[in-house]
DNA sequence: TTGACATCCACACAAATGTGTGGTATATAT
DNA sequence: ATATATACCACACATTTGTGTGGATGTCAA
């Protein structure tokens, strides 16, 4: 899949007349609609752009379904997804669903459930994790979790602080920090819920 | 056309998965596809349901358009989000707006501004500014970036690489790692965009 | 000159799709 | 009693719709 493929006026034009129907009617036109409004006559042109447009990652097409049209670009809700650029060629249109990151459905199965929450990251205490001041932890409510894995605990004063738990033999947890200057805390404690996902902003 | 009118648990089950679909594919269902899901054998069943629907004002249909339901309850995907210093535990139910992350609204700004794609961050040249193998880098194409800002920028080989750009006295750019055992690149590389936030899955 | 790409057309065809008609049954309110 | 709403079904039918096939012309790079 290429990067950043230059688009002709003319598929602009035909780009912009399906994204204004997606932003007025919440629907994607029809092949049919488009020829209409772009002045095509034949159906078989308007699949030729579609093709031409998916092939260069501005949209995503469904099979045999009518109006699947999903817009890539401009939309916010999938974004495309690159790993590293394989040097020789990079110009294969794969259809693979782990391309796109769908930001819909980054959390739908959990807050679906209503069990998932955000937590602001106060403090440098997980940095070594890649966890950073001010990041936005979203946590998945659960009363317990495994070794190693950085859950969301409550505090004796009533102060919620993320960490690495960790067991011990004797069924005993204690929450080590990923920063040498912070002490692991084995006083009391109770896990609200493990951590699923860091999101952070610039 | 009445507001809040109550709907039976069998219209909320197709309004559901109505819901459900347009979520997930940004394309509303075909009659046919509802009467599957819900276990309806008539398609003229589905089309009473949607008239009850529309007539109670959760949804509004289209005449003779394929998948046209447009849905006027819609429900914004959106997780408590909570401080470091919550007054209590995050079971309590305080509904200040402002205490919500709303994941359709994350990056609405900046692909309004812009085209915006994601990159799936390979290796761990960028560690100490928290940024680790594996998480995603959201980023808003542009051709150039500020000094000390994290960029995505094409090599020579075509590969894209994340590193903190710098800008010298004389108006060169070199590109920084945050990891001490990987050296600055002075290559020739081009800026493709700048990095607006970070997306890690656990 | 070959190939890839862009830019169109016409027509056919099967499948998808919304709608129409005519039922049955239960419950509830007027 | 009558009307209204809910909750289904079967089947027919006309359209809508995406796709397939087979062209045409031109540009541009290798």
């Amino acid at each position: 899949m290429k990067l950043f493929v230059k688009i002709t006026p003319k598929q602009q034009r035909v780009l912009d007349f399906i994204r204004e129907k997606v932003n007025k009617d919440n629907l994607p036109p029809t092949i049919r609609e488009i020829a209409a409004a772009c002045g095509f006559s034949s159906t078989g042109t308007v699949r030729d752009y579609l093709d031409a447009l998916a092939k260069k990652g501005y949209l995503k097409r469904g099979n045999n379904k009518s109006r699947a049209i999903e817009l890539l670009q401009g939309n916010p809700q999938k974004l495309r997804l690159i790993g590293a650029i394989p040097a020789g060629t990079p110009n294969e249109a794969h259809e693979d669903p782990s391309d796109y990151l769908d930001l819909k459905q980054l959390f739908s199965r959990e807050s679906a459930r209503g069990e998932v929450f955000a937590l602001k990251v106060k403090g440098d205490s997980m940095v070594n994790a890649g966890i950073m001041d001010g990041d936005i932890a979203v946590i998945r409510k659960q009363p317990s979790g495994q070794s190693g894995e950085i859950v969301a605990a409550l505090l004796e004063d009533n102060e919620v602080t993320l960490k690495r738990l960790k067991h011990l033999k004797q069924g005993a947890y204690f929450l080590e920090a990923a920063n040498e200057n912070y002490p692991p805390i084995e006083k009391e404690f109770t896990v609200i819920g493990v951590l699923i996902s860091i999101i952070r902003k610039y």
